[in-house]
DNA sequence: TACATTCAATCAAACGTTTGATTGAATGAC
DNA sequence: GTCATTCAATCAAACGTTTGATTGAATGTA
């Protein structure tokens, strides 16, 4: 990184910047110059490097989707085999998730323009989905699986996951409500704990109710 | 300022298409020409009726708080005495909100306008929260509190009530998603009814695992 | 007539994109 | 080693289009 050519730098910073900005206010509320200005180089560095402004979109679906998931799969040990390890595995999983979600600086542009991308489908969507998405939400299944005994692609197993995520990922995209609600100034490791807590201890009390 | 009459019917069909427009392309994303040719009006009548576009906007806030918030209050029975009571009733709130959620066609576009407004918080956004997200929120952890004997304003209590909510929210924002990876066309009754079997289920987990 | 409402036409500003010129580091012939 | 040439990369400026807003005339109603 430090001996980065010129040109991939360039490319490098506008996708940061797309990252941040359409994150932040949306694609359509973006400007190609905001872009270039953020990124510290001219608008048409823009069409040199990715063709378009969509095409610049592109590129930050996937990066984000590069990113994550290099990022999930490098902390993940062998498959468990017992449902009690793969339980401990899952509110690991689960802990770390609302970690990375509530706190890096990082996550809230990518989760603003994930569930930006998420809410209005198309051909980004369609990439970040397969490439991305459903791999990770199969793996988790699966673990959910070996926790509960029940089917790893049964209906119940694929929503009881869904829901996992979903309170996940609201504790980001409500985290405006929820800083107020909670008279929160901003969320510090301690307040980050407890959303793990939270999320933890759903994650425990709902896959104990179907264990049987 | 507006100085023509609230029940105008070129009004409301604006609010309308306001709320479905906003709530599928963004604020940004949605031209005032768009929403004139979507309400079957001029222009002009936007700046008439409303002042400006970012009027509209708000007008669509207060539409989205005055309307769900009666959609609720209307169903929603004395406080219950005794924990089950509450639990039951809780449960069946989460039914009834991921019923309206995830079928509803206006819950789309309401849900997609309350979701772009919140991850952007302006003055619009105060408006949703203090009008309406905050008293339905206190609300729930009301009932939360009468079913696990936790205290109603405590910490516990409030994040939980949030990982319900986001829960039954995420089965409206990841409904792409979801359908794609459970292989449905779309979501009609028995859809419909494995999320909210899949959300109560969760609340009954957690609300028994707190209770004691 | 008087008033409220909607209309087509128009405006300046901002938009995404394209252009032609410029830069500095490689490349190769001599 | 020197000089001419090439190339990727960046820039300011301008392109045509679309944006939100405004105008004054037209329309309907009382």
């Amino acid at each position: 990184m430090t001996q980065a050519p010129p040109d991939s730098e360039t490319r490098a910073r506008l996708i940061a910047a797309g990252l941040r900005l359409f994150g932040q206010t949306g694609y359509d509320g973006t400007s190609t110059r905001a872009l270039a200005a953020e990124a510290g180089t001219n608008v048409a560095s823009i069409s040199y490097h990715f063709g378009s402004k969509a095409g610049l979109r592109q590129a930050c679906a996937r990066d984000v989707a590069a990113r994550v998931t290099g990022a999930i799969v490098a902390d993940l040990p062998a498959p468990p085999s017992t449902p009690e390890a793969a339980q401990a595995l899952l509110e690991q999983v689960g802990r770390s998730f609302v970690a990375f979600i509530v706190t890096s600086p990082d996550a809230r542009d990518i989760v603003a323009f994930l569930v930006r991308e998420i809410m209005t489908p198309g051909e980004v969507a369609d990439l970040v989905y397969s490439e991305f998405l459903e791999p990770r939400h199969r793996m988790v299944c699966a673990l959910w699986s070996i926790a509960t005994g029940q089917p790893a692609e049964s209906e119940r197993v694929k929503l009881s996951v869904f829901a996992m995520i979903g309170q996940a990922l609201y504790f980001r995209i409500g985290q405006p409500i929820i800083s107020r609600r909670m008279g929160w100034q901003d969320i510090g490791p301690s307040e980050a704990a407890q959303i793990a807590d939270t999320v933890a201890a759903q994650i425990r009390a709902t896959i104990e109710s179907q264990r049987r």
